[in-house]
RNA sequence: GGGCGCUUAGCUCAGUUGGGAGAGCGCCAGCUCGACAAGCUGGAGGUCACUGGUUCGAGCCCAGUAGCGCCCACCA
């Protein structure tokens, strides 16, 4: 070690993650570690596929949990020697994109439709060369060992090719097809979405009852609803074919008051007898079920309320041109005024908004592209039922299960600009249409008629191109060696607000279009909340800034402390576990000082080999057992996605019993510059250091590169493998023993207030203990002479100045106290003739060797 | 309306197949002992939401009640 770098670490008491962790991420970047070759079969390999964040996007806590995540499983297989490629790369996120550039025009006084399409389409690159490498540089401060120089975005010519490559073989296949439909309208978006992106709110509306008078009669039919504007649109009122009230009126007709258009009494099943008068307007046009009922009884479609949210000549003179609240408005005045209206009430109910842009969805009826997807659906349910992919926790295959069972075509045309524009093209001179294949054999003009040619404007929602991102970022549709060597991927980590929209499609197209699932195992894992249980948004201002947090704490603070919060279940951010891994970065630091600046004679050419250890002391083989075990049962958790427990186990091995004990322990030793322990506490760091690396990557890497064994960076170091031959159940049962003296013995001097710095005299009845139980806990257990004052297990502690007979007094009672109490329970439950009877023996026995251990020790203590 | 989950120490959460309730933080007391005060040692603190059941024995299994949360859903 040079001069500078010892002096460094001798003089450094605090770890400074912000010193360290930039420097060694670059070191590992230039060393090319997370860029594998494409070499291999997926069977031997590791790959993951990041979510792809949006472009737009900023680190959040969900990225950064589901980051460290899929780092610990892909540096750890890196390390255990497999060919591992983390694919990253980012979304274009249509709408998402579209609005922050349309903000920017809006900035400078424009408006994209100034613009032109093709000029805005560059504005929104320009935009993205700029600012969408933001995200990325993010992933490298938490450490993320992705493969950067694959980095694949969905709009690249490559991924154009796969979106366009699919979009025709479904086409083809009859899946995807254009049909006036109703859709969900997002009127901030100006355009149709996807059932999957609408979310019900509930609030509380005003429900408004109308009489529409009976043709002919003096009878009326109330109807009632929230949105009495689109009565304007109304072409029939329902009743149940099965109610009494209204048997004779069906096959009737009324008379729609304000535009006195005919309206057929119809029939039909949906409609609740027990709900309101038991009467329906029905008004295809504006509500998802009326379109149903109207196509069933082909009545009208009447378009009220444009795209635009203004109402349309269709509504009349009167009310053209109104936005819908005013037109709301206005037909309320207008019923009032004849007497129409005939009841008013507040009513609550849930309504879809928008996900994106949080306005209320417009049902409309408009011309769109829809895939069909049960024929997709079915060997993707086949998949996850046979477990050929695994979904965990369990509870999340049966939501899969039963979602794809009844799973509805999905709405794919968005009116946008920002995206995979819909490669179908028209020929308006006969009517003929194209579909490319390829954009680069877009046809030019009609086959047919030699017509000119009109591309569709639509783009594709944003999910029709990340449901190929497993294998449209490994070259697809090209057969090429990245693909051949990374697909399948391993597994998939998850929120599982996603499960629908992204990973269930992943799955249908993996199976289509790459003949196999995309990955084999998905894990789902918790939601992070802001500390107070609310959920972590910027509108509420709840969120919390993972690059804030790694900036204070580092980078390692922040993974471990989301890994050991994380859980099946959601929780909240705890500022704690964060804590509780900055600490566990500076005592790994500390600890590693201690070592690395004592150790003797260990750096010969066998470092750190399983041959320089010895394990002759009991302490020794104690805490190498200890370390196997603890690597055997981390490691079994990683495998299984248990990242909690596997952070939180590492932590207390390390902390508790490596730090405190065996430290503790052999300081003697290592400072006399014996070299066996040396070559123990080097061997024992090691493998420390390599087990927390997937968790805490740079502090180990840092502390690594003081290491005398070291031939390279821990980030490709092999992993350690537990070493079952180190397993020593007698040496465990031994020290745990001596610790457990030394633990009663500190309580002891604890209870009866000695000073903390005497040490006290006592003897041992029988054998000897551990040479550090008398250390650890200041006695000097080779007195002799005089009477005992007390006695702590086989420890007789002798009278002293410095105790105080009075609380010896006071303790001893308190422990007869304790003692009787445990036997009156032992004895409470052996007398239970039905627990001796038929609980098993063991226990029976283990609660009758207890018994005689309390008893005896209450006699030992007897006044 | 249907489904799923949660309720354990002051706080945030663990508790594997039913056999004497755990961690981190916080709190109290004592420690500048040659790695670390972001540290060390000791301690206090719990009717495991409630009710009933099964069992020799229940935080864990069963039934129900209450509260909280999430997902799905076409009753105006």
């Amino acid at each position: 070690m040079d001069a500078h770098r010892l002096k460094k670490l001798e003089q450094t008491t605090r770890y400074d993650p912000s010193e360290v962790e930039a420097r060694i991420f670059g070191e590992w970047m230039e060393a090319g570690y997370f860029h594998p070759p494409a070499e291999g079969t997926p069977d031997e390999n590791f790959s993951v596929a990041i979510p792809p964040p949006n472009v737009t996007g900023a680190l959040h806590m969900g990225h950064a949990l589901n980051g460290s995540m899929q780092d610990a499983l892909v540096r750890m297989n890196r390390m255990r020697g497999r060919n591992s490629l983390w694919i990253l790369g980012t979304d274009h996120a249509g709408i998402a994109t579209q609005s922050v550039v349309e903000k920017t025009l809006r900035a400078e006084g424009k408006d994209r439709h100034e613009l032109g399409r093709e000029e805005f389409v560059k504005r929104v690159w320009e935009w993205k060369e700029e600012y969408g490498s933001r995200i990325v540089e993010q992933y490298k401060r938490l450490g993320a060992s992705c493969d950067y120089e694959r980095e694949r975005f969905t709009l690249d010519d490559g991924y154009v090719k796969a979106v366009y490559r699919v979009f025709k073989q479904l086409y083809d296949k009859g899946y995807i097809y254009r049909d006036n439909y109703m859709v969900n309208w997002d009127p901030g978006s100006h355009s149709a979405i996807s059932d999957l992106e609408v979310e019900n709110r509930e609030v509380t509306d005003t429900l408004y009852s109308i009489d529409y008078p009976v043709e002919g009669t003096d009878r009326v039919l109330t109807v009632a609803t929230v949105r009495p504007e689109t009565m304007l649109a109304d072409t029939a009122v329902a009743v149940n074919p099965d109610d009494e009230r209204y048997g004779d009126l069906i096959g009737q007709f009324c008379v729609l008051p304000l535009v006195g258009r005919r309206l057929p009494i119809v029939a039909d099943e949906h409609v609740d007898p027990e709900f309101g008068t038991g009467a329906l307007k029905i008004t295809p046009g504006h509500d998802p079920n009326d379109f149903e009922i109207g196509r069933k009884h082909g009545l009208e479609e009447i378009v009220a309320i444009g795209p635009d949210g203004r109402l349309t000549e269709e509504a009349g003179e009167r009310f053209a041109g109104m936005t819908a609240a005013e037109a709301q408005e206005a037909v309320v005045a207008a019923l009032r005024e004849r007497g129409a209206l005939s009841g008013e009430e507040p009513y609550v109910h849930s309504v879809p908004f928008s996900h994106r842009s949080g306005e209320r969805i417009e049902p409309l009826i408009s011309l769109q592209w829809f895939c069909r997807m049960d024929e997709l659906a079915a060997p993707a349910i086949e998949a996850v039922e046979s477990d050929r992919v695994k979904i965990a926790p369990g509870q999340w295959k049966r939501v899969y299960l039963e979602w794809m069972r009844e799973i509805r075509p999905w709405c794919i045309s968005r009116q946008l600009w920002w995206g995979h524009r819909i490669p179908v093209w028209y020929c308006d001179a006969c009517e003929e249409t194209y579909v490319a294949e390829d954009p680069a054999a877009a046809p030019e003009r009609c086959g047919a008629c030699g017509g000119e040619l009109r591309q569709e404007e639509d783009v594709l929602d944003t999910w029709f191109s990340s449901a190929i991102w497993p294998f449209a970022t490994l070259g697809w549709p090209e057969d090429t060696p990245e693909l051949r060597a990374f697909y399948p991927t391993s597994f998939l980590t998850t929120a599982r607000e996603i499960l629908f929209l992204w990973v269930a499609r992943m799955i249908m197209t993996g199976l289509e279009f790459a003949g196999d699932v995309p990955f084999h195992d998905v894990y789902v894992h918790s939601v992070v909340q802001a500390r107070d249980g609310r959920r972590m948004s910027k509108s509420l201002g709840t969120g919390i800034d993972p690059l804030e947090e790694i900036d204070v704490h580092g980078a390692d603070a922040l993974r471990f402390g989301l890994l050991a919060m994380s859980s099946t279940q959601d929780v909240r951010y705890s500022d704690a576990k964060v804590q509780q891994g900055r600490d566990l970065a500076n005592k790994l630091w500390n600890a590693s000082r201690l070592i690395l600046l004592n150790a003797k004679g260990a750096d010969g050419p066998k470092a750190g080999h399983i041959d320089t250890i010895s394990a002759r002391r009991p302490e020794d083989r104690w805490i190498l057992s200890r370390m196997e075990r603890t690597i055997a049962s981390v490691t079994a958790k990683l495998d299984a996605y248990d990242f909690a427990h596997a952070a939180t186990e590492a932590y207390s091995f390390f902390w508790s019993e490596l730090c405190d004990w065996y430290l503790e322990i052999v300081k003697p030793r290592l400072y006399e510059g014996e070299e066996e322990v040396s070559a123990n506490l080097l061997w024992l760091l090691e493998r420390t250091l390599a087990l927390l690396h997937p968790i805490m990557p740079f502090v180990s890497e840092e502390v690594w590169s003081y290491h005398p064994s070291r031939r390279g960076h821990l980030a490709v170091h092999s992993f350690p493998a537990a070493e079952d031959s180190l397993f020593d159940p007698e040496a465990e049962a031994e020290v745990e023993r001596g610790i457990e003296l030394t633990r009663r013995l500190r309580a002891w001097r604890d209870m009866v207030e000695v000073p903390a710095k005497s040490e006290l005299s006592a003897r041992v009845e029988g054998e000897a203990p551990q040479e550090f139980v008398g250390r650890l806990s200041r006695f000097a257990l080779d007195g002799d002479g005089g009477d005992p004052i007390a006695a702590v297990g086989p420890v007789r502690v002798l009278a002293s100045a410095d105790i105080d007979a009075a609380a010896v007094a006071a303790r001893l009672q308190k422990r007869r106290g304790e003692l009787r109490a445990e036997v009156a329970r032992a004895e409470g439950k052996l007398a239970n003739e039905k627990f001796v009877a038929r609980a098993p023996a063991e226990l029976v026995e283990g609660e009758r060797a207890k018994l005689e251990r309390y008893r005896a020790e209450l006699e030992e203590l007897a006044e």
